[in-house]
DNA sequence: ATTAATTATGCCGGGTCACGCATGACATGG
DNA sequence: CCATGTCATGCGTGACCCGGCATAATTAAT
């Protein structure tokens, strides 16, 4: 039995594909920028305006969420419209906030009984 | 209107604290043990055994693992078990799998079409 | 109390990556 | 064709963090 151990778990190569995924969630500035292109698609630009961020800075970021397939981008004139019309990442989010709050409540609970 | 676009955004600060629970899972080997945990409780040394990883390293992580609440351990004899009875990693882990699939599947039609 | 075993922690080297600056590539308007 | 606006990219810096080594701290056993 000792040896099937093995069998079960996911192999090392899909964790770390896995892991990557979460790698991208990882950074605020992205987490931000999805959020905002998830409500409407937007130029570069106007990212720019609300975020506060670099445009270098800004562009790296919808690059990467873009080779992830998280973002898609067409242009309009000589502007780009970025839009998000994935919503996994709001259920992700969603499922750790719940999270988040239920701990924040165990810890409340545990400062009133003391 | 315009005025109103930021309420419905989520606070910068929500989303940091979202995005440092998905560098929890950003990292294979945290990733890693918190799968070993969950299929069984484990102490330590035997997590060195299965995993190749050095003491200390495993050590930081577990902390960093139970200071986010996802492990917790207790002592037997001279040993510490660690366990993870959470089921919200598994969760996001089967959400991010499937997405990956789907997206493999995609190139694979993409391929297919050429 | 001493010794051994198990786990946690201080220290540090190395690698990765966010982030801005400057520049290049590209499309548009005069 | 040149100027302007928009986006991407090479480069450098600094920060963060993985990961191992050595050591301390805690516990059990004799």
């Amino acid at each position: 039995m000792g040896a099937f151990a093995d069998v079960a778990r996911p192999s090392p190569e899909l964790m770390e594909e896995i892991s990557r995924f979460f790698r991208l969630l990882s950074e605020p500035a992205r987490l931000q920028l999805l959020c905002l292109l998830r409500s409407e698609p937007t130029d570069v630009s106007s990212l720019i305006k609300t975020t506060g961020f670099s445009q270098s800075h800004i562009s790296r970021q919808l690059g990467q969420l873009q080779r992830a397939g998280l973002v898609r981008c067409e242009r309009d004139g000589s502007r780009l419209i970025y839009s998000a019309d994935d919503e996994l990442v709001e259920e992700l989010c969603t499922l750790v906030q719940g999270r988040l709050r239920q701990r924040l409540e165990a810890q409340l609970l545990q400062l009133q009984a003391a």
